[in-house]
DNA sequence: GGGCTTTAAATTGCGTGCAATCTATTTGCG
DNA sequence: CGCAAATAGATTGCACGCAATTTAAAGCCC
């Protein structure tokens, strides 16, 4: 069936964008866009990255990062850093702005919580089962 | 739990963006960029709307349409038509070039769903989830 | 009917995504 | 060692998304 509201890919794509519609106002008030959160979010789970590990878990390639992490330095919250070892690298490491912001970022995850009106289980699961779908597709 | 991985809205993100990919090289073949497929499957199933109510089907506005819109005149399926009643209004309509493309279309969504490798009725659920919460976030 | 408000698209500007290409290192191999 | 191949980022060009503004047409109110 051809009709768009049967179609996952639809589903996905207007529902993803929903999503970065709700960030967009708490995001702001840390002076971040959606893709820059993201990018955050691995760097405060493990910080000093090169731009290719950052792009691995993010799923996005240096087309993308590269001028995304320049406005993140420009801003104030990361640096990049030429790895002395082997100079094609670079690092991507926080600055104390950047770790500081993690503090604000864990209200804005509740506040998303409680917009999007999941149960904790019901939430983890569909987590669960859209990440298992994209697995599939990048197989 | 801040954590990339335990982020339902990266899970969502990031496989929108697979799931791009995994159109793009079947959506080539047909001339077609993937916002573009939507936009057509819109009109498959109902012709000549105006640009503010493909937007509502579509959930975007007349800044991403328009261009876009333009794009798919250019390239010969679709046409752009001003209301004669009232002005402000702009019907879009399907060349016979782009209600023909509606059968290569199907081969496409058929071999999405092999790639995806869901059975029917998990993809229909798991569709359904989606746009639950695509609901939540838009209310 | 004139002027104000509303409405529908279009335009502008910015930040992604991504393919394709380029540059600069580093690695590997004879 | 010398040089081709591989690798990591950067760059370029194009198509979105979307906020904000603009333009033009229609509706409304006295």
């Amino acid at each position: 069936m051809l009709k768009l509201d049967n179609q996952l890919c639809f589903a996905l794509y207007s529902t993803s964008l929903a999503m970065t519609k709700a960030y967009k106002p708490l995001l702001e008030e840390m002076g971040l866009t959606y893709p820059q959160y993201l990018a955050m979010l691995v760097l405060w789970e493990k910080d000093g990255l090169m731009v290719s590990e950052l792009g691995e878990r993010l799923y996005l390639d240096s087309g993308t990062l590269t001028p995304l992490l320049k406005r993140m330095e420009a801003s104030g919250i990361i640096t990049r850093i030429r790895d002395v070892q082997d100079e094609r690298r670079v690092h991507i490491t926080l600055t104390a702005a950047g770790r500081k912001l993690k503090t604000k970022a864990a209200k804005v995850s509740a506040c998303i919580l409680s917009v999007s009106q999941c149960s904790i289980p019901e939430l983890i699961d569909l987590t669960q089962q859209v990440q298992a779908l994209r697995q599939k597709l990048i197989a």
